[in-house]
DNA sequence: GTAGGATGCTAAC
DNA sequence: TTAGCCTCCTACG
């Protein structure tokens, strides 16, 4: 489930379990095992994200760098009270095992774990752009490019280096509550349409954050609120149009379309997005 | 049991 | 534009 809320919340936890402490470090699957070798016993000093990029500092300017793509996920453990056993032992997926004496967490199927220098950390920051999450993060950036770009907003959204942490759930339903057609240009939107999309992705994914799901279905717009029948949608949140190809459109009842656009399945409703 | 798909991204053509 | 990577879960026999 790795968009941007995904990542903050996971900076969030690593810091709050096991922050401030030594930890050992270990790579079961192997993969990690040398530089688990060198931080095996330091403290977790700082954690930090970036879009989708999550970084755990420990001393001496070094940075565990994880990206978790399509596949990775991470799993938090414990307090395993001592005498109830010894922790449970790591299957061989485990990329990356943080533990204290009670406490693990494991980390799975990421694309991205490698030991980074702080200047290469740098370099990441400078190559992602704004993250509706990081609080001192300037949106302005971000529409200089997509007021001036041919490309589909659809896939600027998806563009981390135009706006870091966005994926293919928050483009699908952002776009959605605002009524704008996928297809549209960058350079047709208005700056006022851009800063209501900044401005409910920040929203969207601060909520994404405090649950640790999506949810971006509006209250008057909820199956209680519009006389119909209790739904959940099989992925966990309540959403308006992100996998619902075919179902009828929760506002107008119009066919939820779907497509591919750069390899990605794009979700709309063609009545309510039209602008 | 097996195939296929998934909230991501990159390198190579 | 495509293949490839990494893992888990569901649907389908």
């Amino acid at each position: 489930m790795p968009e941007g809320h995904t990542i903050h919340r996971l900076a969030a936890d690593y810091r709050e379990r096991f922050g401030g402490r030594p930890v050992r470090v270990s790579s079961p699957q192997g993969k990690f095992a040398d530089s688990a070798a060198l931080l095996d016993g330091a403290v977790l000093a700082r954690t930090e994200a970036h879009g989708k990029h999550l970084f755990l500092g420990f001393p001496g300017e070094e940075w565990v760098h994880i990206h978790l793509g399509l596949f990775g996920k991470v799993n938090f453990g414990g307090p395993v009270a001592s005498a109830a056993g010894p922790m449970p032992p790591p299957t061989d997926t485990v990329r990356l095992r943080l533990a204290t004496a009670d406490a693990y967490v494991d980390l799975r199927g990421p694309t991205t774990c490698a030991l980074i220098t702080d200047a290469e950390k740098q370099a990441i920051h400078d190559r992602l752009g704004p993250d509706p999450l990081r609080a001192d993060d300037d949106p302005a950036g971000a529409w200089r490019r997509i007021s001036k770009s041919r490309t589909t907003i659809a896939a600027l959204l998806m563009d981390q280096k135009i706006v870091a942490g966005v994926g293919n759930v928050y483009r699908a339903e952002v776009l959605f509550r605002h009524g704008i057609d996928p297809y549209r240009a960058g350079r047709d939107l208005s700056p006022g349409e851009w800063t209501a999309i900044w401005d409910d992705l920040g929203a969207l994914m601060r909520e994404g954050v405090r649950l640790n799901r999506i949810d971006t279905v509006r209250p008057e717009h909820t199956p209680e609120a519009m006389g119909r029948p209790p739904r959940v949608d099989d992925h966990g949140g309540e959403v308006y149009v992100y996998r619902r190809a075919h179902l009828p459109c929760h506002i107008c009842g119009t066919e939820i379309r779907t497509a591919d656009l750069a390899a990605r399945n794009l979700f709309w409703c063609p009545t309510c997005q039209q602008r």
